[in-house]
RNA sequence: GCCCAGGUGGCGGAAUAGGUAGACGCACAGGACUUAAAAUCCUGCGGAUUAAUACUCCAUACCGGUUCGAUUCCGGUCCCGGGCACCA
């Protein structure tokens, strides 16, 4: 009934834990260095489901890999633990959120432990361990000194269900990423970093990087550098001026009206009194719109005219100003100018209120050329370059009379660090009774959260944290009172940075031994889902960044190579959801099937970026591979073929499968490896003899997928010794070619016969066998032969007329 | 609407500096072993047409192009997935 998965796989767990196989040495410099990193989980109530063990199979494969190859191997991981759901479950059941995370931790960890991944244990930690997160609060007074953390006071995403304020990345469609609640736009104080002050550093950093294009691509347009130009418009009859920012300079002629946005700090003072109810009603009208409604697609334009005009500076014509909440307060400079003919969303708003569409002419910009290489520009927008050029000629000359300069903008916002909760990081600063603000010093750090016996939101936005009234009120070495800040940090705080401290966990007189640093950053391969493309990876980077500015870090960036694991979804090709019925869980697997079975056949499935079904009859072809392989090692119709002796009839396909399952391992593409190893495994089966040496280098290959039977193979070869610091399997490139080889015979090329012929049989040869061949003469016999191609060693193609 | 990735048998997928499409596995069918079943081993398996594993034709979403030759390159269309979404 196939092996005995469950004794062997319990009896290699065991001895790798009692030799510590996978602790790494992060002193020992002797040999090359592979940093091998998985994002780590939140440990969730549920515990892990299928989709885990996807990525971080796929990391193992490469971290057993890198040992045999002879690496240091660092290979770590961790809990990524604080976070509202464990907040809320605390509230539903009345249970310590500490207390919840610790239960479910050691839940994960067991589960983890079951599949057999090559962790260093000993380099454990959580991020609501106050030995870490006091770290975390070290980072922030760092960014706090150095004037990227503030305060600010702005309208906010705030969720009234979830009692909290998100960041923009966790509003999907007006609704919370977590839970699908409504989010309001709030005014509220608010920790703000300055991660704006980055924009262009996280742009360039992300040049060198082995990422997937993809997710260059979102960060890319995450941050969305525009370049453009900034230019003054005057009110007219005023010493009043504000300011536009367009990307289109050249369609400055077309120029129509200008547009404030409703938060414009200009709009009351050049509200006409004949305009100013108009106004202040459109201004309530918005004020009172949530989100979704002001960002909701398809909808229609609304604005309200201010009884003001402006002066564009190309012409000195005068074009109305109005107010329209399609221009957004919060980018540039929270006002357009209207350019219908060149621009939709302004086409809309003219069309509504009969405003002019002005087409940009021939003239208009030719004449502003101060050059008469200009003069081939016209309003034909068609052409990109001639747009280059219009721009170029605009400018200087805007310029050149102070009405305009080059300007670039980002969509990037400073990033929202504060969240009304409990189970977080406290912000380590304390507000005198004057609004002075006072930051703890390293000393008095990790500032612990309070016991609470209520964690309830308070619903007015404010944290749990207030309700602490010790833990809130300070005494300062003044004299003086003040209070804590009661926000806590978001959890991406503690995800910024984690990959560094696995480096130096211990450690509690720094963020880790510098030394150590700079030997083992950057991370040489990052495994984790796509779903982190903007936020966690934008986040760490960011921190990165600051903290190399600082000088604790020598490389700057942290992630080298990136790679997302697709999804696993249910049989039925949907995402696995109790509400659907079609969730898998990984105990019932390796109860059932084995963890080496569960690894192999996730690894199998399919290429490991793609999402794909779950299908039970596939797990079990995975166990029967593994069935079939014991077989070859067990019994004695294979055994008593066992030989030191090679008669190299296996030479060819074992150097071949060693060459492509080394390559196939370093892409990560794990299934057509374990296709080559079947292969193999096919020819073993078939081979009159079989040469131990070649069945060594299949059972280590065969080990990084299913380790627990790898080493129990390698065991049944003899060897006392585990095989995790064996030597990777080498190849010699001369065996992995045939000296005969298969030529394809095409007539129009269509395939007509195909030719098994020496290896680089001249091309003379060739075409005398080729033409030969009876399914060739069926379709030449009759017609003209025209030409032969000739590809040495692959196809000969005869053209007929 | 914009950006990115992709469409190959009954199913998951192989193969692209252009050169024998369908590796490997699943499912299915037939056979061997067995009293029988399970397990295992062997064989077949894109479609059409066939007595036929002989010929031939059609097939990599669809239409066209380049080429001796296109799943692969180019242009257009349709479809699915992911991301962004009034960013001037």
């Amino acid at each position: 009934m196939g092996y005995d998965y469950q004794k062997i796989e319990q009896k290699w767990r065991k001895r790798w834990e009692d030799e510590k196989c996978f602790q790494c040495d992060t002193y020992d410099f002797s040999k090359p260095k592979y940093y091998i990193l998985d994002m780590f989980p939140y440990p969730s109530g549920q515990g892990l489901h299928v989709g885990h063990p996807e990525g971080y199979t796929a990391s193992d494969v490469v971290a057993r890999m890198k040992r045999m190859q002879g690496f240091n191997v660092l290979h770590p991981i961790g809990w990524d633990s604080f976070g509202l759901p464990a907040e809320q479950y605390a509230m539903k059941t009345n249970q310590h959120p500490s207390i919840i995370t610790k239960v479910n931790i050691d839940h994960f960890r067991e589960q983890i432990k079951s599949l057999g991944f090559s962790y260093d244990w000993a380099r454990e930690f959580a991020t609501s361990d106050p030995t870490y997160y006091k770290w975390t609060q070290f980072i922030f007074l760092k960014l706090y000194e150095n004037n990227l953390a503030y305060i600010d006071y702005r309208p906010v995403n705030f969720c009234p269900e979830l009692g909290t304020v998100l960041a923009n990345e966790e509003v999907i469609d007006g609704k919370s990423e977590v839970g699908g609640f409504p989010v309001v736009r709030k005014q509220m104080r608010q920790w703000v970093l300055k991660i704006t002050d980055y924009a262009d550093k996280l742009l360039d950093g992300l040049d060198g990087l082995d990422w997937p294009a993809s997710t260059l691509d979102m960060q890319r347009n995450w941050i969305g550098r525009s370049e453009g130009a900034k230019i003054c418009f005057k009110v007219k009859d005023t010493d009043k001026k504000f300011y536009v920012f367009t990307t289109r300079v050249d369609t400055l002629y077309g120029c129509s009206y200008c547009v404030l946005a409703p938060e414009h700090s200009l709009v009351k003072e050049i509200t006409a009194k004949e305009q100013e109810f108009d106004v202040l009603k459109y201004l309530k009208e918005i004020e009172s719109k949530s989100d979704l409604e002001r960002t909701e697609l398809n909808k229609d334009k609304t604005g309200v005219f201010t009884g003001s005009f402006a002066i564009n500076p190309i012409n000195g014509k005068a074009v109305p100003i109005y107010i329209a909440d399609y221009v957004l307060g919060s980018y540039g400079t929270g006002a357009v100018m209207a350019v219908p003919a060149h621009d939709d969303r302004d086409y809309a708003f003219a069309k509504k209120y009969n405003l002019p569409i002005n087409q940009v002419l021939e003239g208009d910009i030719s004449s502003s050329a101060m050059t008469g290489d200009a003069k081939h520009i016209n309003s034909d927008i068609a052409d990109g370059l001639l747009i280059k050029d219009a721009k170029k000629v605009i400018l200087n000359k805007l310029i050149e009379d102070g009405s305009g300069s080059v300007q670039v903008n980002y969509k990037l916002r400073d990033w929202l660090f504060s969240r009304q909760r409990y189970w977080g990081e406290p912000i380590p600063v304390i507000i005198k009774d004057n609004d002075e603000l006072v930051p703890l010093t390293e000393k008095d750090l990790p500032l612990t959260l309070p016991e609470m016996k209520e964690y309830k939101p308070s619903g007015t936005g404010e944290s749990p944290l207030v309700h602490a009234k010790e833990w809130l009120n300070v005494l300062l070495p003044d004299g003086s009172h003040g209070l804590r800040e009661t926000n806590t940090m978001p959890q991406w705080a503690g995800s910024c940075w984690y990959y560094l401290r696995y480096i130096d966990p211990h450690n509690d007189k720094e963020l880790g031994d510098k030394k150590l640093l700079d030997h083992w950053l950057p991370v040489d391969l990052y495994i984790g889902g796509a779903e982190h493309a903007v936020l966690h990876l934008l986040y760490a980077r960011f921190w990165h960044k600051f903290l190399y500015d600082q000088g604790y870090v020598s490389c700057r960036e942290p992630f080298k190579k990136l790679f997302h694991q697709g999804m696993i979804l249910g049989s039925n090709g949907e995402k696995m959801s109790k509400s659907r019925g079609n969730v898998v869980n990984p105990d019932d697997v390796v109860a059932k099937f084995g963890a080496d079975s569960l690894r192999l056949y996730e690894m199998f499935m399919g290429p490991l970026e793609a999402s794909l079904p779950w299908s039970d009859s596939g797990l079990d072809g995975a166990k029967r591979y593994l069935d079939r392989v014991y077989r070859l090692f067990t019994e004695e119709e294979y055994i008593s073929k066992f030989t030191n002796e090679n008669d190299g009839k296996l030479d060819y396909i074992y150097n071949v499968t060693v060459k492509k399952v080394t390559e196939d391992f370093e892409h990560l593409q794990f299934n057509t490896a374990i296709s080559a190893l079947m292969v193999l495994t096919n020819e073993f089966y078939k081979a009159n003899s079989l040469y131990i040496p070649y069945l060594e280098g299949f059972v280590k290959m065969l080990d990084c997928i299913s380790p627990h039977l790898g080493e129990e193979l390698w065991s049944l070869l003899g060897h006392k010794n585990v095989i995790v610091y064996e030597s990777w399997p080498k190849f010699d490139e001369t065996k992995t070619v045939l000296n005969t080889v298969n030529i394809a015979v095409s007539v129009n090329g269509k395939l007509r016969a195909t030719i098994e012929v020496e290896k680089d049989m001249n091309e003379e040869e060739l075409k005398k066998l080729a033409l030969e061949q009876e399914g060739v003469q069926r379709h030449i016999s009759d017609k003209e032969i025209k030409k032969i191609i000739v590809v040495k060693n692959k196809i000969v193609n005869i053209v007929v007329g």
